[in-house]
DNA sequence: GCAACGGGTTAACGAGCGTTAACCGGGAGG
DNA sequence: CCTCCCGGTTAACGCTCGTTAACCCGTTGC
């Protein structure tokens, strides 16, 4: 994982590779562009929260595209990723699916920007980048249908897709809810998860 | 409700009243906002998607952000309304908060646009408009928070408005979903809303 | 010691934005 | 018939943005 052959201008390599400093604007950027969304912050801004000025972002990164890109793939990626790695060590398909789902929460609670930008701006992205983001986030969803679907074989594909997105919006609702103590709120959100995702009583 | 004495510039009275084109005006801006956000839509975009050119639109609202301000001002309104509206009629604490949900569901289903401005621009605001937008997303969350309380005394005060908004988050994930039935939709997600919300089996 | 380079600076550009100004046609009221 | 106003138009202003250019300094390799 992690790279996916991502070469955005391949003339340019060092603007791949992962520096602290890098790391440190991505993280900055994804804070702005989640309290003010893409197009409401700009390079001065990103470079000003840094500590460097506007046009010296452009030694660490191609574009302002550029960085929204590189956010979006990181974060898709590390879902992906980290799914992955679980479905492999998983005991049940009950087992599994609780696992995605504190994973989720995990991911949410630590990293509420990422999530806020993944589901708000992956439209402002160029075809290429947007294509990459997507493959990856419709192979999340993939891995979460799969759980799920021999737990509830009540559902039919796409209900079940609809289902996992339906559980993605409770876990992800994190950032625009009410500040309370962490384990808590994780503890919250992943009964809630869990019984929305389980069968109906009937 | 629908007024709640915002009278924006006060020397224009015309650009309260509520006209066809004015209606035609928001309804497209929410579309064109939930696609591409405030900041990616121009007045331009705007004017054109209603078949009029750019400055025209200054006839009907004051500026851009009073667009948005008069989007978000409706839904949080009608969100509102309906809910209250609702509880006057309610059997048990169960109904009152079946028929939220389901009343929810439908107005996710109905208003993706509305829904998506909702959740992610209401901080493009000015400082007046988005104290009135809150104001009604808060008493809206305290109408949920107070359906629910009764029904699950095992959730703090806090814990109870988490859970509430998780649960929209669970509702509004229908702008982002797969296409299927309408029908099937809000069957799916008022079931799983409703379990979301329900006490843990222990 | 010096060339190369990584990472920063400020200045400047061209485009696009929100908004204002000036103008205009048509229908209603007297 | 003249007047007003409603809802359009196009032109223009000023500002901000993303991006490029030109320059600079400290560190490193030869």
């Amino acid at each position: 994982m992690v790279d996916t052959t991502g070469h955005p201008p391949a003339d340019l390599p060092r603007l791949l590779h992962v520096t602290p400093r890098r790391q440190q604007i991505l993280d900055t950027a994804a804070d702005l562009f989640a309290a003010r969304g893409f197009h409401g912050v700009s390079m001065g801004d990103i470079g000003a929260a840094v500590g460097i000025s506007g046009p010296a972002l452009y030694k660490h990164f191609a574009s302002k595209e550029d960085i929204l890109g590189q956010c979006l793939l990181h974060a898709s990626d590390q879902l992906l990723a980290g799914a992955r790695e679980l479905l492999s060590g998983a005991a049940s398909p009950q087992a599994a699916l609780h696992a995605l789902v504190a994973r989720h929460a995990d991911f949410a609670l630590d990293n509420p920007a990422l999530i806020v930008v993944q589901e708000r701006e992956w439209d402002a992205l160029g075809t290429e980048a947007r294509a990459q983001v997507r493959k990856h986030q419709l192979a999340y969803i993939d891995v979460w249908t799969d759980a799920l679907r021999p737990l509830r074989p009540d559902l039919g594909a796409t209900e079940a897709r609809a289902a996992v997105q339906a559980a993605f919006g409770l876990l992800n609702s994190t950032p625009h809810s009410a500040r309370i103590n962490r384990a808590t709120m994780h503890a919250l959100l992943t009964t809630m998860a869990n019984q929305a995702l389980s069968a109906p009583a009937r």
